[in-house]
DNA sequence: TGGCTACCATACGGTTGAGTATGTAACCCG
DNA sequence: CGGGTTACATACTCAACCGTATGGTAGCCA
């Protein structure tokens, strides 16, 4: 995957260069990302770019957008052919836990919230999500309210998890820590069956 | 605490430039933390910055070590007094979540991660809090290794919070709806009292 | 096979912001 | 009251990037 020795010729499209910025991001930072920079990891140059884009701004929009759209269709479409709501939550947090690897991304632009381009987009991604999680409370048995609550909850400690133990280096959690870990997550908020 | 109209002389100090550099900080991010920028705010030019602090990273290092320092005698110390440790929570919990001003700055931070020289400060920060949760919860009863779980999900709310309130401007909290959101966290997160 | 087009290189202009060099006004102090 | 220190202004240099202008090359297609 790498570009190793000089590819005789490359001949790149504009989902290349949105890929590549997708991967420079998760490695650096959106604030690494610069179309010299970015020409060079492809093996080209900056005429190269201006071709295929008006703008830094433009790639950086498409590369989001096309994160966005990607991720879209994930997780959640199976975890609600679960019938049973509350086996629904062990299961979600299980797969999502992991599943680390389209979360770099995520995180990357969580520590990149600066950058006024990215806010929209975190914006409908997570609204998008705590509506799916708000739902399944309700199915689960909360009250409307309560489940809204929940399910701010447990959306934010997974985004504050992300943050914590992939931007910060807390002291990392080996495997097992992660999976008990996981484990006191879904015993604490996966709601009590009902008793009526 | 503004400039408003010229004051006759103003002769600063390194704290003042230290001020002034979290003061922007909380308002744009780090960002927006540059030399001549801070100078025209705080009425001054370059030359006066260069004369206190030998780079603009000197100043952003400072800074940081400073709230490090300065928000470290916080809340902590008075929740501990408390005698009954299920009580502690509670208190805890409304207190944090009624000082927001305070978590400007940390909000701030949260979202300049990809800056390399804020992921130290807040990695000591967060590792203080959650050892401190840790021996709150181990304190109320809960066994070591579940106490610290509970300190990482607790935090992990709290961080993952201030991300989707703060930075992204998801649907927008009102008092009561804030209010009651604390009240959900805080009986989903207290454990509860030991039957033995 | 000539030419059109997609893709890229090279060279330049413009801006922004960091850091340096150096002069200068106010203030303290003996 | 003259000289040294503190705090600042002004005027530079330098590097990083963005964006533009323009020319070059490979492949496809009539």
């Amino acid at each position: 995957m790498n570009d190793g020795a000089k590819n005789e010729r490359v001949r790149l499209s504009a989902e290349d260069w949105e890929d590549g910025a997708l991967a420079l991001i998760a490695e650096q930072g959106v604030g690494a990302l610069a179309v010299e920079a970015l020409a060079r990891r492809l093996g080209v140059t900056k005429g190269s770019f201006y071709w295929h884009f008006r703008t830094r701004e433009a790639l950086l929009q498409a590369s989001l957008e096309r994160w966005e759209e990607y991720g879209e269709r994930e997780v959640l479409a199976e975890i609600e052919r679960i019938p049973d709501p509350l086996k629904r939550f062990p299961e979600l947090f299980r797969r999502v836990a992991h599943e680390l690897q389209p979360h770099r991304v995520y995180a990357a632009l969580l520590k990149a919230l600066d950058h006024p381009q990215v806010v929209p987009v975190m914006s409908r991604v997570s609204q998008r999500r705590m509506e799916f999680l708000t739902r399944l409370y309700q199915e689960a048995g909360l009250e409307p309210v309560v489940a809204l609550h929940r399910a701010r909850l447990t959306y934010a400690a997974y985004v504050g998890f992300l943050q914590l133990n992939f931007t910060l280096g807390l002291p990392r959690l080996s495997h097992e820590e992660f999976d008990a870990y996981v484990e006191h997550m879904i015993a604490t908020l996966t709601p009590a069956r009902s008793t009526d």
